[in-house]
DNA sequence: CGAAGTATTGACTTGTTTCAATGTTAGTGG
DNA sequence: CCACTAACATTGAAACAAGTCAATACTTCG
């Protein structure tokens, strides 16, 4: 059978074992979830700040932000969540949205209740320990980002943007050659990283310059991972991804 | 009586019903954890990146902040922490430190272990589901973190920093005429927002200047919490914390 | 083809850093 | 109680990274 939410129960659970080993029973318990499958089009925000969602969303396909805006309308992209990721899962537990949820480009989403994701993990304490780590990571993602965006100059604010996404997409299985599809413009990285295109297209540049990566409209090629991650003092402790990534 | 751990047990107790009442077996079940007391001096690491802690900790007295440094051994203070936080609550689920945690002043700190933590979490989920909001609204605050350093300028970005530490110290009741107890000197501010000590002097300047706050050495007395707060574009929706606080 | 979004480039401006000197405050020990 | 010291705050001037403005090219797509 291929019914209306596998997508999502395989994805969810290849993210939560790669970590801890999935119990049978926990399996079942993750494989009983129900969830409704939406496709949203490029440039739509679905969720906004002040919020009160009812569910949790996971990223089948495409990419999706997490945003805050300034008073003038200026954009700050918090988190960029790649397929496997759940963008509002602290949702679960804090009932108001401090930020929206928007596409970049087409994405298939699946939706599940809070209400039967508190039924797991109210079933099992091993599958609440591992959803409870998944919103631990996001917060270890967050300091990345505030190290990242206080302390580095442009250059290396993108080489360790770079090598983040690029081991992420690694790890789903989602990169050949270090090449990765990665929609998001110059502009965007920029609302991501606090600085504006200009910046970001000339640190480009110099990443280019130096070898480092490839970057066309749309994709993102990554040369030499080792000498990008130091360039952008990249420390992949935080993603807590098992060692076999780790080059 | 008064043993060991008390304050503790009493910080906690309070931080955790601030959003939803505790039951009467809750209380019981979290006034079962034993706690470890440890003074520490001002100016001390006492948890490193990379470290795997058995423990987490809990601020009775004094600040506590989480750091990362860069190569050259630059610090980007990544939180800020005062009585009732457990900076090192996320360290319950993942294992390797991506930051460490010094004292500021001289603090009082409360060490309860990672195991016991599982067990009343294991016991019951609504004690589960109190811990994991405080951890998700650790997220929040980064997130905070993020949108004001990635996209206010100096002033504007002190000012928010204030007004979150003001409320903070509010919900505690720290704070007597808008005045509280704040040990950072400019130059940790500055390492906190991502700007030098010579512009958080300015930034300061600026506030004193527009009648918003008063700064001296060790304390900060906000004097116009409305304006300060719409001046650093601070929402203070993400602290989650109850409305009778939010003026 | 035209239009919209995106990337690139150059010239100029500005906020912040850097450097360096001078006050100021708090704590220490004679 | 004062001299001494270290930490912290403040100030000014010069340097610089990044922002702003604006024009030009390249892509993609209806």
């Amino acid at each position: 059978m291929n019914s209306v939410g596998d997508e999502a129960r395989e994805l969810l659970l290849t993210r939560l074992s790669a970590v801890d080993e999935i119990s049978e029973a926990d399996r079942n318990l993750l494989d009983g979830l129900s969830w409704r499958i939406e496709e949203k089009s490029a440039r739509t925000q679905f969720v906004d700040e002040g919020d009160r969602p009812s569910e949790c969303c996971l990223v089948i396909s495409g990419i999706v932000v997490r945003s805050r805006y300034t008073q003038d309308g200026q954009r700050q992209i918090l988190s960029v969540h790649i397929p496997g990721d759940i963008p509002d899962l602290q949702s679960l537990h804090l009932k108001r949205m401090d930020h929206g949820l928007e596409t970049v480009g087409p994405c298939r989403l699946a939706f599940v209740s809070h209400s039967s994701l508190h039924d797991v993990c109210r079933a099992s304490y091993s599958v609440a320990a591992a959803i409870w780590r998944e919103s631990l990571i996001d917060g270890a993602l967050h300091r990345a980002a505030i190290f990242r965006n206080g302390r580095l100059e442009a250059d290396a604010r993108l080489a360790h943007f770079i090598s983040e996404m690029y081991l992420r997409h690694l790890v789903l299985g989602m990169a050949t050659d270090g090449a990765f599809q990665f929609p998001l413009s110059q502009e965007m990285m920029g609302e991501a990283l606090g600085l504006t295109v200009v910046s970001i297209n000339r640190a480009a540049q110099t990443l280019r310059a130096r070898g480092l990566v490839r970057m066309e409209r749309g994709s993102i090629q990554v040369l030499d991972p080792g000498t990008l991650a130091a360039f952008g003092q990249f420390d992949p402790t935080f993603l807590h991804v098992r060692d076999e990534f780790l080059g």
